[in-house]
DNA sequence: AATCAGTTCAACCGCTATGGA
DNA sequence: GTCCATAGCGGTTGAACTGAT
């Protein structure tokens, strides 16, 4: 026997949304509410299951979400959130009106765990990746020595990313924005690093193919 | 121009929470 | 208290996209 699944999967669509549902299923919601997710389509004409209705009302046309990259604020502020609510992204949405916690879980897995392990910090815990120094062993020398040990890994898959380089035409303000956003994201980073007063970070900095991503920052501009 | 590798994010899956009978 | 249906959540997947070679 087991639990009856939560719609009849027969003969249901599944993979991308088209426009003519969207428009369907934002009709439908906005003239009649929503009361069961699970009469949802068949109310609107769908052959999606409620539960696929839902997620894509939820993340994807609600008419109250906030477009775009997310500003460094509110990036600050995911870490904050997630140091003491860990992974309950519906409790950090909760936070962000206009955001889906979708789009935030996605968010960190892909951008903020990647900068928080580039300034050395533990994206699970939060705290230094730096390896326990023992009593006599507390020279700034042998610090360096970790951080650069187990941090400098990272540096090459934090490389800047590819969405710095600045380009021109339609549909490319977001990574022009994104452009602008790791610039103050870099400045960001130098405050974090400063911290750890390390030379290495200085090493980065001289490294020109780590950079290359700003090489025609100025071609962009008239 | 073709191919490969890496990245992003929409969508799905499976589980838990919740509320009503 | 138990059962069941539904909603909601978080982890995971895979297609699409982009840049590098």
């Amino acid at each position: 026997m087991g639990r009856q699944p939560c719609c009849e999967k027969v003969g249901l669509k599944r993979g991308p949304w088209t426009m003519e549902e969207d428009n369907k299923l934002m009709n439908f919601i906005l003239n009649n509410g929503i009361q069961c997710w699970r009469l949802v389509p068949q109310l609107a004409g769908l052959m999606r299951c409620g539960k696929s209705c839902r997620l894509r009302w939820i993340n994807y046309l609600r008419p109250d979400l906030k477009r775009g990259a997310f500003t460094e604020a509110e990036e600050d502020m995911i870490i904050e959130l997630h140091s003491r609510l860990g992974n309950r992204w519906s409790k950090i949405a909760a936070h962000f009106p206009g955001r889906t916690d979708n789009e935030i879980k996605n968010h960190w897995n892909t951008r903020i765990k990647k900068k928080m392990k580039f300034m050395g910090l533990d994206p699970l815990t939060h705290k230094p990746l730096l390896v326990e120094q023992n009593d006599q062993d507390s020279s700034g020398e042998s610090q360096k020595l970790e951080f650069q040990q187990n941090v400098s890994p990272d540096l090459k898959e934090y490389q800047i990313p590819q969405n710095t380089q600045l380009v021109s035409g339609p549909n490319h303000q977001d990574k022009n924005e994104s452009c602008i956003k790791n610039m103050e994201m870099g400045s960001s980073i130098i405050e974090s690093l400063g911290n750890f007063g390390l030379d290495s970070f200085q090493n980065w900095v001289d490294n020109p193919f780590l950079w290359d991503g700003f090489s025609n920052f100025g071609d962009s501009f008239p």
